[in-house]
DNA sequence: ATGCCGTGGAAACCACGA
């Protein structure tokens, strides 16, 4: 009955703040599908990854005209990550997970926005394993575990959200036996994220949604997306002042559906003020 | 089980994704 009050009379919704989080794959080749979503799901922050642009090919304009202020590490060809908000330009803390100045892709980005201290981050695939993918995901990986000490320590409300390229567990693989040797699911890698939530972080899909099978990614063939062969790998992450505010957490499932639409599907979660 | 699809950039194929 809350729920049906809640979302049915808009100004209810104000009191809650939606943050998303989108691997867009892609961010000009699948920017129809971004402003069809961002009208539809109305978020007040966003975290993109997979822009595939360089700096100057961010298509800034667009997403000034869907109503958000951005700011964004692009790339040439490859990753990319970016944070939208309504409510005025994320003020910037940091476009580099720190531990590696060597380490020159556009995976991390970080800004404070409406009081919360959000890090939008894409995790290395790490295909094929072993290798020098996988290692350069294990020693991302060290690097967030340490950085996320950090920030949770600093006792303000803090985010880690993002594509993780990690499979946590059984129930987020539509057939874990097939996963077994691959980057996303391999022990060592369930192994990283767990040694980064039992910092004392909360994993708010699975908080809210302990039991049920939910996927964020469909491979673009077989029909994965037709025959629900799909997997859990962009997550939240929320440390204590923020596991008390989380009020909503899903996918829209129903994007990854449309023509055109990037692999991944936007998750999102919704926090109390 | 598999890059069978898709993007981006360079070159009309290749790297890369998960």
């Amino acid at each position: 009955m809350l729920d049906f009050i809640l979302l049915t009379f808009p100004i209810y919704r104000t009191f809650f703040m939606k943050i998303a989080t989108y691997n867009v794959n892609g961010v000009n080749g699948h920017l129809p599908i971004l402003l069809r979503w961002l009208d539809q799901s109305a978020p007040d922050v966003v975290c993109l990854q997979e822009l595939k642009a360089p700096q100057e090919k961010f298509p800034e304009k667009a997403i000034q005209d869907a109503g958000y202020h951005a700011i964004w590490h692009g790339q040439k060809s490859w990753n990319g990550v970016a944070i939208l908000a309504r409510s005025g330009t994320p003020r910037e803390i940091s476009r580099a997970l720190p531990g590696d100045p060597e380490d020159l892709h556009s995976r991390y980005i970080e800004a404070m926005v409406n009081g919360v201290h959000i890090a939008c981050l894409y995790l290395p695939n790490g295909n094929p394993a072993p290798g020098p993918k996988f290692d350069y995901k294990l020693r991302w990986f060290d690097r967030l575990i340490t950085h996320a000490a950090t920030l949770y320590s600093s006792k303000e409300p803090v985010i880690l959200t993002g594509d993780y390229n990690v499979i946590p567990a059984d129930l987020d693989v539509y057939k874990p036996e097939n996963w077994t040797d691959d980057a996303l699911f391999r022990p060592e890698v369930r192994a990283a994220f767990k040694k980064l939530t039992d910092q004392g972080w909360t994993d708010a899909i699975r908080q809210l949604h302990p039991d049920e099978k939910i996927y964020t990614f469909w491979d673009y063939f077989r029909n994965a997306y037709g025959r629900n062969a799909g997997l859990r790998i962009d997550h939240f992450l929320l440390n204590t002042p923020l596991k008390k505010r989380l009020v909503a957490a899903g996918v829209d499932r129903d994007v990854r559906g449309w023509e055109k639409s990037s692999d991944h599907a936007p998750v999102w979660i919704e926090l109390a003020d």
